[in-house]
Formats: structure tokens, C-alpha cells, sequence
DNA sequence: GCGACAG
DNA sequence: ATCTTGTCGC
């Protein structure tokens, strides 16, 4: 797959966040297609040395989510991780990975934050943009927002908002708080790229067949860890 | 100044 | 993220 280069990333912590602000108004709020087959799942791990980030993805095709195609990169470790900037560290491999690819999926999960961000551009956004393709980001925690704690059964959610001193009576929804599992931990869903927030809890939900996190994330997650046992 | 803080 | 096995509970 293509992929494109808007920015340098050996950039230093305040023009990152500069580079952030002035990209997240590129982000695309539109419907994603009806029903997406091939979804892509995306997730990084860490050489045994820590030396090094790898990252790998996994197109799998539905309804019987078979992986279809599997790719990996590797990259040297160079930046550290700030929360808000996990994007200048995580990015450039997950890059290279993508550009791997032989299969175009409809849609990418990535394991992070959409833009539910401070400056609305977390690694799933920024993804989407230098793919230029739909991306979802489905996270295992908060990085900034507040909610209410969604029911305990599994497709329900509350929404996450951002209040800024700025709107009295409005605040942002920047993404939602989804529960994936009866009765278990919720995961932090937001729009990365060309998509809704609608879609992209849908899409999570249809993905949670039977644990916490859905089958792309899940599995991406299983590979790369997998993949550094041998790197 | 203090606390929060994706992976 | 990472160090790490079994164990308690739905």
C-alpha cells in the first residue's frame, strides 16, 4: 500500500505538538462504507533489548474474521514516550508495516487513541491521515476526557467529552466509552480518519466476538508479541 | 504549583 | 509498554 509523508518525524517535543494542531483540522468526519469486510488491526511491541519497535498487521476479512494477510516492520527506538506524543514514536514503524501490504483493507483499528487527544490527533488520526485511508482508534484506557462509568452489558457506552474553559454549554464529544464484555473494562473508542464515531463504535462492537478488545487489535497484539519472542 | 497522563 | 504464574470470579 501507499502511503503519504506530510511531515518529518525527527521533530523536537514542541514543534510535535505544533505539527499535531496544524494536521488535526485534516482529519475527515464522513461516513465510513456500509459494511466494511476487510479490517485491518494495528500494534507495536518492543524488541527484548528495547532497542527497537516493531509493529504488525493484520487484514482480516469478515464475517469469519480469517486473517488474510499478515506484514511486520522493524524500527529503531527514537523517540521516548510522552503521553500526547505517542504518534512520533509508534507511527514511522506502523508506517512501514502498512507499506507492506499487499491487501487494501476498508478500514484500520489501531490500538490508541482517534482524536481523543489534547490536540485532537492521537496516533489513530495521525495514521489515517498519512494513509489517507478510514482508521478507528480503540484504546485500553483514557488519554484526556471525562464520562460517565457506561452499563455493565456488553454494547453499551457513554460518550466522552472534552470541556474546555472555552464553551460553557457545550463540550466536545471527542469520542466513546465502550464495553465490549459484560461486566468487564470498558475500551476507549474515537474517530481516527474518513469515518463517524457512530461507525466506529459499530465497528468495534461487531469485532468483540468473545473478548475485551476486538479481533484486530486483538490479534495484532498476538502476533507482535509473538514476533518478539525471535527479535 | 499540583495532578493526570494512549503505549 | 515491561517485569511475570497462578488464581479468584462470572
Amino acid at each position: 500500500m501507499e502511503t503519504q509523508k506530510l511531515h518529518s518525524w525527527n521533530l523536537s517535543y514542541s514543534r510535535a505538538r505544533e505539527v499535531q494542531s496544524e494536521l488535526a483540522c485534516k482529519v475527515e468526519f464522513t461516513r465510513l462504507k456500509k459494511n466494511p469486510k476487510l479490517i485491518a488491526g494495528i500494534d507495536c511491541a518492543f524488541s527484548r533489548d528495547g532497542e527497537r519497535i516493531l509493529a504488525v498487521v493484520v487484514v482480516l476479512r469478515l464475517p469469519g474474521f480469517e486473517v488474510m494477510e499478515i506484514v511486520s516492520a522493524s524500527r529503531k527506538v527514537t523517540f521516548p514516550y510522552i503521553p500526547g506524543l505517542l504518534s512520533f514514536r509508534e507511527a514511522p514503524v506502523c508506517i512501514a508495516a502498512v507499506e507492506k501490504l499487499q491487501t487494501q483493507p476498508d478500514v484500520f483499528m489501531i490500538d490508541g487513541q482517534g482524536i481523543a487527544h489534547p490536540r485532537r490527533l492521537g496516533l489513530a488520526a495521525h495514521l489515517g491521515l498519512f494513509l489517507d485511508q478510514p482508521t478507528i482508534g480503540c484504546a485500553k484506557s483514557r488519554l484526556t476526557g471525562t464520562y460517565e462509568e457506561p452499563p455493565l452489558e456488553k454494547g453499551a457506552y457513554s460518550l466522552l467529552k472534552d470541556d474546555k474553559r472555552k464553551q460553557k454549554t457545550q463540550s466536545e464529544i471527542i469520542g466513546a466509552v465502550v464495553r465490549t464484555r459484560t461486566n468487564v473494562k470498558p475500551v476507549f473508542v474515537s474517530v481516527g480518519h474518513k469515518c463517524l464515531l457512530e461507525d466506529a463504535i459499530r465497528v468495534v462492537l461487531e469485532c468483540a466476538v468473545k473478548y475485551r478488545l476486538p479481533e484486530p487489535t486483538r490479534l495484532a497484539h498476538q502476533a507482535v508479541s509473538k514476533l518478539k519472542l525471535k527479535a
